[in-house]
DNA sequence: TCATATAGTGTCGTTTAGGCACTATATTAC
DNA sequence: GTAATATAGTGCCTAAACGACACTATATGA
């Protein structure tokens, strides 16, 4: 048989598959925390409950996947966030009670004011705290998702500069070393941080200042286009 | 409506959902060479390459996908690699001509010798040097995924011993070095990897010795349930 | 017994990271 | 104004880690 026909002759066939979900883990920082997007679902299944931001690949819409979880993204906050990761694929007869199913997840960061009048008009999102998500029920398997994520992020504290996405365009180096320390969960010295931000180049200094109350902090952008955003080492993933 | 009721109704329902497929890059050390497990497909679509080994979930026979990639390679090899490792999925509309699909890829090791007899008997699966395999071209984007899997491991080598496993249960420093060597594609300080081993505190010295022309050398093996397998620093993926 | 081949160690200089005291520059109190 | 205070940013010492390479150790074989 030419693959052209087996082509044809497949489109008619229809396969059992295990369910297809992309769920995205959102986190930003606001006022000394760390944060995590949540969704109270208002359907079936898991009605109820709060779950990540998740939904189905739209074939006619979506290239790739990172297109699935863009969209999804936009929907809930109304903006693209500057950074996106896939994360894990977790697979399993019982995460969804709807039966085997597959969900591709993603780790994302936002800076808070970026989405921050459009989640206050909608009721069903909200930021949660991270440290309260993870002791909640959250819906299918996303506290392990969460904590898969949590813990991707604090490797990324320790040897990059990708929690910088999760402040705004400009930011101090005091301000983005409380991220990685809220991130890691203990004080960083200030001079091993600012050497490793320093030796990466990663940052460019915009000339301008920000007081607060002391001595003005230079305010930096992330350099455009940095490829990897890691501090000294390749790593990968 | 109950959360019952809507469950009864949905198995009813047939999502339209992409393609859903798990595939395995197998590496394995064998004289000097790095080399990938590849199949020559004889079906349709891509009837005629090679192609890494995969398949679909099977909803009865798998409790995850850990099982889906673990049976899979037993049905090519015969034997369960020692280390399987999640490494990324894959989607689009264009990978693959049936249609939007998805292809979780996992990384696996394994010895030479576990798999080799077996391997020998069957006609349309083999070994291939990396190199090779790398240049030619492979079913579906598996050229993508065999990069990215390369890549990773090459991460790996410089920052853990999981190259390890594409070694016999029992082995040398100096042939664990020769692996890593090759992987990375370049000469590594014999005291500097020795050092490293060491730390890390994975191996244990079975006491026993293995002459090749000189000194003899002291045979190793991994230390059980090690957990991560890196040298100093927590990495990640 | 000596050449050779491979395994394994000692050690030095360089780099990197932690620690902490110091300087720098702003605001606020008086 | 000037001193107290608050925050930003630097200098510098020490310890740990790594690369480089010469050295020792233990086998084989001429």
């Amino acid at each position: 048989m030419s693959e052209e026909k087996y082509l044809q002759n497949y489109k008619k066939t229809l396969f059992e598959s295990p369910l297809l979900t992309v769920d995205a883990v959102l986190f930003t920082y606001h006022q000394g925390d760390l944060k995590v997007l949540l969704i109270e679902r208002s359907n079936h299944p898991e009605k109820g409950k709060w779950a990540l931001p998740g939904g189905f690949v739209d074939e006619k819409k979506d290239r790739s996947l990172e297109d699935t979880v863009i969209r999804i993204l936009k929907q809930k906050t109304s903006v693209e966030p500057p950074y996106i990761e896939q994360l894990y694929t977790f697979g399993g007869p019982d995460r969804d009670k709807r039966g085997w199913s597959v969900t591709i997840s993603y780790t994302a960061l936002i800076a808070h004011q970026a989405c921050r009048s459009h989640i206050e008009t909608v009721s069903n999102v909200d930021w949660m705290n991270v440290a309260r998500a993870e002791k909640m029920e959250l819906a299918f398997d996303h506290q392990q998702i969460l904590y898969r994520a949590r813990e991707r992020l604090r490797q990324k504290a320790l040897y990059s500069i990708v929690p910088a996405y999760a402040l705004p365009e400009t930011f101090t180096l005091p301000e983005l070393q409380r991220v990685h320390e809220v991130i890691i969960g203990k004080p960083l010295q200030k001079k091993s941080f600012r050497r490793r931000i320093e030796q990466a180049n990663l940052l460019i200094d915009t000339g301008e200042k920000r007081s607060e109350g002391g001595r003005p902090a230079a305010l930096y952008r992330m350099r455009e286009k940095s490829g990897d955003y890691t501090f000294v080492r390749n790593l990968e993933q």
